[in-house]
DNA sequence: GATGAGAATGAACGCTGGTTCATTCCGAGC
DNA sequence: GCTCGGAATGAACCAGCGTTCATTCTCATC
């Protein structure tokens, strides 16, 4: 069984409309979230300028400002949009009350995670620019650890259950932190080496992690 | 039997002389590298400026430029600097004929792979830094990428030993991609959560991989 | 001790980028 | 169709940063 599919946005560039026009408060911050990841993609948290955003969005100078406090907040809101995106879709397949067993929940969030969805270039790339940050600005550090502990928590409690299905004794936290570890490691290969490290064989490699966990005498 | 101790420098600052002395190049282009690391510790790569780590080094502000290209130059140089520090590392456990058996030699790959030395916080945090930033500089990519390779290369050549040592049929790609990528993501826990992950625990999750891996049915 | 080559300094310069705000103009409500 | 609140604009402002270079000072050599 499929897991069910999760909305998810794609982060590509809308198509110019000359006329100024005025639209939603929250539509406008979104547009200028998206527009910085796209920016942060091509350029890299540190280059990163307003007007390069601003642009991007096809928006004015100013705009920024006026739906954000400032650049930073512009830049933690975007953090938050990619977080809790990721963590709405593991919620939504981890807590679906339409998988029986949990072996088949786990599938399910392997998929997840290496969906195209998920591991498309631009968020990857926004998020381990965040991670690159994260160790010297608190803002930063709080969001992404809080974001780490509720995925956690999640991995945590399926591999219990797993765990028990197979009437295997394994330690949760350890193998639900090896777990974290080996996807994170997974992901970055596939931001900085996509020519070696495709979609497919992340999951074999997952998968054979996996196996050798519950699968080992 | 104890892996042989790898000369690593440590990155702490040094006593301030307050006279104007000449050193050689190479040892103010160490001084600045070392500054500069602090300062992406401290204050994240897209913070740095050159006044903070000239400061930081106890010079003067345009020593920078006559040392180095300018600041960019710099910040290459300071990434050059950790993965060659690692790189030399690694080689030097790998290629070492002291060690008789291949899984001797593992054991001290993952003993210097979360050695004090390796995972001390500075280096991590330079190292993440510079990572995040590789997607869009096309200069660093290069670099990261040619440690990455040089590093995987030894592993697969590793890990195809062990299995041979131990009969066990593994791919050795495979498995050395896995084992590459759960390491950098218990470096990730270790820099982002040192709390929750500790170096022991790290290792202890290492190992638990590399039995589901080589001791698996 | 004197001297010169060049290492080191730090003030000054120019540019870049975040922020501000006077002005423009959209569009809901009457 | 008119009007007015306020969304959107973009030029101007200013702080901060990288870079330069005239000047100072060190030390190897004689």
């Amino acid at each position: 069984m499929p897991a069910r599919r999760v909305p998810t946005s794609t982060v590509s560039k809308p198509i110019p409309s000359k006329k100024r026009q005025i639209l939603p408060r929250a539509v406008r911050r979104e547009q200028l979230i998206l527009a910085t990841m796209r920016c942060i993609a091509r350029l890299g948290l540190s280059s990163v300028t307003l007007s390069q955003v601003t642009k991007e969005a096809g928006l004015s100078q100013g705009i920024a400002n006026l739906h954000f406090a400032g650049k930073e907040d512009l830049l933690v809101e975007t953090l938050r949009f990619v977080t809790g995106e990721y963590n709405r879709g593991q919620v939504q397949i981890l807590e679906d009350p339409a998988f029986g067993l949990a072996s088949e929940r786990l599938a399910a969030l392997v998929a997840f995670q290496f969906s195209r969805s998920v591991t498309e270039e631009t968020k990857m790339a926004v998020w381990f620019a965040f991670y690159g940050e994260a160790k010297s600005r608190p803002t930063y550090k709080t969001i992404c650890a809080q974001a780490d502990a509720r995925a956690a928590r999640l991995v945590r409690q399926l591999f219990a259950d797993v765990a028990q299905e197979l009437g295997r004794p394994i330690d949760p936290v350890m193998v639900a932190e090896g777990y974290i570890a080996l996807i994170d490691g997974l992901w970055l290969s596939l931001l900085l080496a996509p020519k070696k490290m495709t979609r497919a064989k992340a999951k074999r490699v997952a998968w054979t992690h996996l196996n050798g966990i519950f699968l080992s005498l």
